[in-house]
DNA sequence: GATACCATGTGAAATGGTGCACAAGCGCCT
DNA sequence: AGGCGCTTGTGCACCATTTCACATGGTATC
């Protein structure tokens, strides 16, 4: 291990690490905000809402290192969670389909924040194609492919309604986008070299509904039966 | 195990099942809508982009019996995906929080058509209380209570900024309600009692940054090493 | 009615993730 | 310098989930 002699070949991180690390992140910019240089696994653990013992061996797959009796860096840690993150350098994103959803997520600055500026707004609908949202203008699906090169965006968010997602992802895809975030209700499929995830609101509530219904039912049971 | 002889305490189905239920239940409408009677569990999982095993098991959780040679009758099991999310009873949500993402969920009509109604929204901001959004009227935080009673809502939304999440939340929980999504990009806490989903917008794009960044360096590793 | 075909339901192995428990290491205080 | 207390890093066992593979049991055809 210690006698690589290129630039070393970096493990893959495991998903559900990847998942966590975003919230480590917030918590320890909250931290180097209040002042705070160091913090043990303990604390942002709480903080994050997850086991310590979870925490260490999250952090053990970057190269940050802890110090023993005391704890981790807080700067340090940030910037090496920044760098697994996307190297720390923001990465545009463009957003395809303007209807409410869309507007909403041009207008949200947790991405300008988080490193993710909106390089721009496509819609297909012409009723919006030239007006402009959130500072940005509209840009029409046939314009896709110059927007991306010419913001060297790599991310595409797909907020239209479900029948269109489909070919919203397609032309992402042509276009060169290589990460897509799906907001549409629906499954998508992409090329394996392309990075899909899924975000489906009605889903989230379905899956609170059940929980609810179960515990209902388990109430309803017990009364009967003891 | 068969020889229950009350009314059968169901066994609880596992999360990952629940998660995909309702993508099941999506497919299934619109087969059947098509007119398509029966499904095979080869052709539902390319529908929901899983493994035809993983459908059969998720399934079987159900009291969905399918028929062998055959396939699982379409509209029986949506009523049993149905029954299970939530009973088929239409859920009224109150959503907290009227700013761009408050205002574009509820106006967003997934909700309503997978049986989630918006039954109120609430904000903290005098400027927006008394105004209607979307044909809701925004009530002020003490009413919440009241709106929980009156319209027997049992979900809340949270679209609050991080900041006001958590006494959002609390709000909630001391309303009654027993089901929280939380869309605030902070982790809050809530009572065992209570069931908590969040849904980070930036944090899925750090994801997404991650995958996108290691693939760019693996990339160029594999270049230099050959 | 027998046979070929097809799809379900499930045992069992493989995989991935979590959390405990403890050894190892670091700094501080005397 | 030595000991003590604190915290990291990790081996290991446990748990949840996925996937394969196949026996089981229906349907349709001849």
């Amino acid at each position: 291990m210690d006698d690589a002699v290129g630039p070393r070949h970096d493990e893959p991180i495991p998903d559900a690490t990847v998942a966590r690390l975003p919230v480590y992140l917030r918590g320890l910019v909250e931290l180097s905000d209040d002042g705070v240089a160091t913090v043990s696994s303990v604390v942002l653990a709480s903080l994050a809402g997850v086991n310590a013992a979870n925490v260490r061996k999250d952090l053990s797959y970057l190269h940050a290192h802890g110090t023993r009796g005391v704890g981790y860096d807080v700067d340090h840690l940030i910037g090496e969670i920044s760098l697994a993150l996307g190297g720390g350098v923001p990465s545009p994103v463009v957003i395809i389909g303007v209807g409410n959803l869309g507007r909403a997520l041009s207008r949200y600055d947790g991405f300008v924040a988080g490193g993710f500026p909106v390089a721009g707004l496509v819609d297909v609908d012409p009723a919006v194609v030239g007006r402009k949202v959130a500072g940005n203008l509209v840009r029409s699906v046939e314009d896709l492919d110059d927007l991306v090169v010419e913001t060297g965006c790599t991310i595409g968010i797909v907020a239209t309604p479900a029948a269109a997602a489909q070919a919203a992802v397609d032309s992402l895809v042509a276009s060169g986008v290589t990460s897509i975030l799906n907001f549409a209700p629906t499954v998508v499929t992409v090329p394996d070299r392309v990075d899909l995830r899924q975000v489906d609101l009605a889903t989230e509530l379905q899956i609170l509904g059940y929980h609810q219904h179960y515990r209902a039912v388990e109430e309803r049971s017990d009364r009967a039966t003891g």
